[in-house]
DNA sequence: ATGTTATTTCGATTATACTAGAAATATTTA
DNA sequence: TAAATATTTCTAGTATAATCGAAATAACAT
């Protein structure tokens, strides 16, 4: 996962009425909820998660699939998974070398 | 971890310069690194990176330790954890019952 | 004390995001 | 076709964030 696509997904998450929304929606699995729902039980006003919603569906975390009247949302757990990775990459393979630095900071220039 | 820490942390996270840094310092590991090193290896100007370092700092992401005159600046890994935890958190318990979101809506009102 | 390096504060500009009511559209059922 | 329900678009107000140059402060060395 690319650092700008990471941040812009990690931006989206950083919103409480969307995180809000994404706790809901991993809490519901696979089958996903409709909006109507989403709505109802958070008491969410229609255009704000409409607009929220969006968001999610831009960086890929949120999935929809219509049946009638209704549209189920779900979470793309992969992609929760490949944010939440990004996180920790390299955490353990500390790869600057000391003397990068050094008190001798000859790295300016 | 609240909701609300939780979206207070992504937010910051969600900064491309700010993921940058924290990435940087994550390579760093532990003993950290100086701001000025950060400011110039990431090619950041010294005021847009204090800034960010502050915010940083405020969600307790960052943890600096002065030493003559370099301010040392290190990831806290733990918080990072935590975050990280936090989006997958229930992830495989799905709690909301089926009948919650069947076809006849019944969670109006 | 004076100079040197490191970091922060100030101030201003510019851009982007959050929110939600009202109206519009879409989809199904009678 | 008409009514009912579900969701989206439009619009606008308000707030918050990103950026960085210039000046200020802090910490040290000689």
């Amino acid at each position: 996962m690319k650092l700008d696509d990471a941040a812009e997904t990690l931006a989206q998450l950083g919103n409480p009425t969307r995180l809000e929304v994404v706790r809901y929606l991993v809490k519901a699995g696979p089958s996903g909820v409709p909006v109507g729902s989403i709505q109802r039980q958070l008491k969410i006003p229609a255009s704000t998660l409409t607009h929220h919603l969006k968001h999610l569906k831009g960086v890929g975390l949120l999935m929809q699939k219509r049946e009638k009247t209704n549209l189920w949302c779900s979470i793309n757990f992969d992609r929760l998974h490949e944010v939440s990775d990004f996180l920790l990459e390299e955490c353990c393979s500390f790869s600057l070398r000391e003397s990068d630095n050094a008190k001798t900071e000859r790295d300016a220039a």
